[in-house]
DNA sequence: TTGAAAGCGCTAACAT
DNA sequence: ATGTTAGCGCTTTCAA
């Protein structure tokens, strides 16, 4: 018996020691090898009775269940996980939480994970392509986490093949959120955005507009998901015989400010709109606010649709016409996907579907009357 | 040798071997002995490479490099924790993502600890006091973290005070974000939740209110944090020389939804208000929603002021007067007191005040006239 | 300056 | 059904 040993021999009997107080806080944690010397049994059976196997006898199960009690014995999950080679935690990667579409997807996905007793390490990429290839890389080298779940704009420019070396060299587990970007083999679900983009468009254009701008996506390269939806957009269009030429009107990021401005000069120019479609509902709140500074009514001027149903849009002054994708469908499909890809790891990439609807409320409802007294 | 050890002599050799794919994944991750093994020196020598420790020579740094280099090398991150007892994760523990506020608490903190080096775990209570406390005594054991920040609303009837004992007992440093809660003897950053309202509310007043409503709490014990700002509105009204009775309204939540409802019955009772201060944006954003149903004006009719500055508030049509809290100063101030508990685990509980400003936009601008052509 | 070896606390193969 | 023991991959005291 080494020094160790009998240091923790003498801790132990001072345990037991009536006198001692009971709720002092040891110098060092309870290890399941002090609840099996306490029970006086293996560490064997001490895991057993934790981890609930079978096969112990109920009279140990409860010597045991009483020394675990009696020390307030806690398991540590480190080593536990560096035995088994799991964590049972993921990481979501997001480009920002400040933004609503992100915030309700990592409320999503950590609710859903919850379910299924799994942790959720969020972090953000800032949506930069070389911070999320940088991110994505070092998670999949990282050990502490099962499976990666990535929120990707898909920048214009961004190759995510290069990443797929790593990622299948590694065998890190990846779903990819929203929309694929070029070239990748890796799993992925998102709705289809090319027909959500086509019934939005479609609504305004049934609603009687014929002016529609879309509004989204920078002017340089587009990245994957406003490029989707300006398909669709021009289906639409081209489908209802309406001209798509100078319909688009890119910004230089998804934020409200952005739209604010470009909506602003787009007011202001020559072809001025009957109806916007933004590529997400903060680029049509801040088309609501720029239409608002010029006195410009809602929906009785200019309709506005937006994407992404954030939980405000409902609440805005008008209500906001959106196209809602089922974000529990998301969530619940890409941590099966994950599931499924640590069993087999060497299945064809797949892609999962999921619904979207189209929630018309008063920003593009013809019949709507702005009440003013 | 026994067979492990020749196993990975021969993976070794094959390692070396030209023809060999390079890059082909391994059928076990790379240790830091078999780096040893590859350059022929002890795994201390390779660990005093990887962590950068001085006295090594340049020479043997480089062949340890090379060979780092050479079988792709990644040290197990969970391994090098359970060694050392310290994970550099923490977990930030709000009650909803979806909740603007938290979202942008959570930006901050995780932007701030990235900075720090920190990795942040996210988690939702719910705003569930029991749940609350089941998490934050779960995170207390847990050997996943080196400390816990958590955004309670410290929820009526909350008592925290029986956490204290399990909190100190093991010794996980926790910070309270936002409001302490009674009986606590925890470390706890926020703002001056009185003086805030105060200055909101005589904000309101000054303007030429005086039917001024506080809205937010629930009807029966008042959370900490509704406590405080209906004590600074209270205070602001009496100085102000206006009655203060029937002058709160309480809503089952912080949400939208409510304070839709709740203002909505308030403006179709007897005593409508002139002017809502609204304990959170969220509460403001169902207040302006209501008006709107009811044809009406803000602020000509009805002025409105809200709290924490939601990234939103700003766009909202109109713009809403609100509290700013300094996030940052928050997210920083938290980690700061997180890193100094670590080290002086038997300091007295410390608060931290910082600061507010209140921002003025259309939603009570007295000087605002309704553009509408 | 570098090597040898003892663990961090747990699980699981092997033995009884 | 339970005990014994060899590691998971790393850091770090001790020795050289």
């Amino acid at each position: 018996m080494n020094d160790r040993a009998a240091e923790r021999a003498a801790e132990r009997a001072a345990e037991r020691a009536p006198e001692r107080a009971p709720d002092r806080a040891p110098d060092r944690a309870v290890t399941l090898r002090d609840v099996a010397t306490h029970a006086g049994v293996s560490p064997r059976t001490v895991s057993n009775v934790v981890n609930g196997f079978a096969h112990v006898s109920p009279a140990m199960r409860a010597k045991v269940q009483a020394s675990i009690e009696a020390l307030r014995y806690k398991p540590n999950l480190l080593a536990r996980s560096l035995r088994q080679g799991r964590t049972g935690h993921i990481l979501l990667l997001v480009p920002d939480l400040t933004v609503a579409y992100f915030a309700e997807l990592a409320h999503e996905v950590v609710e859903r994970a919850g379910e299924l007793g799994t942790t959720v390490m969020v972090d953000e990429t800032g949506g930069d392509a070389e911070r999320e290839r940088a991110m994505l890389d070092a998670a999949a080298e990282s050990s502490w986490v099962d499976g990666v779940l990535l929120s990707s704009l898909g920048l214009g420019g961004t190759d995510l093949a290069g990443m797929d070396l790593t990622c299948t060299d590694r065998r890190m587990p990846i779903v990819l959120l929203g929309e694929r970007t070029a070239g990748s083999s890796l799993d992925h679900v998102g709705i289809d955005n090319v027909a959500a983009a086509y019934d939005a468009t479609t609504h305004l254009i049934e609603s009687g507009r014929t002016r529609v701008v879309a509004l989204g996506g920078n002017g340089g390269p587009l990245d994957a998901t406003s490029a989707l939806r300006l398909e669709g957009f021009t289906r639409a269009m081209t489908a209802a015989g309406l001209a798509t030429e100078g319909r688009h009107v890119g910004t230089p990021d998804y934020s409200r400010a952005s739209a604010r401005t470009a909506v602003a000069e787009l007011m202001d120019g020559p072809e001025a709109p009957d109806a916007l479609f933004c590529f997400s509902d903060d680029l049509a709140v801040g088309a609501l606010r720029a239409l608002y500074d010029r006195g410009i009514r809602v929906p009785t001027d200019v309709a506005i649709a937006g994407f992404d149903d954030a939980a405000v849009s409902a609440y805005l002054t008008p209500g906001l016409t959106t196209i809602r994708q089922d974000r529990s469908a998301i969530a619940r499909g890409a941590l099966e996907m994950l599931t499924e890809r640590k069993a087999g790891r060497d299945l064809p990439p797949r892609d999962l579907a999921v619904s979207y609807e189209l929630v018309v409320r008063e920003s593009t409802s013809s019949a709507h009357v702005t009440r003013r007294s």
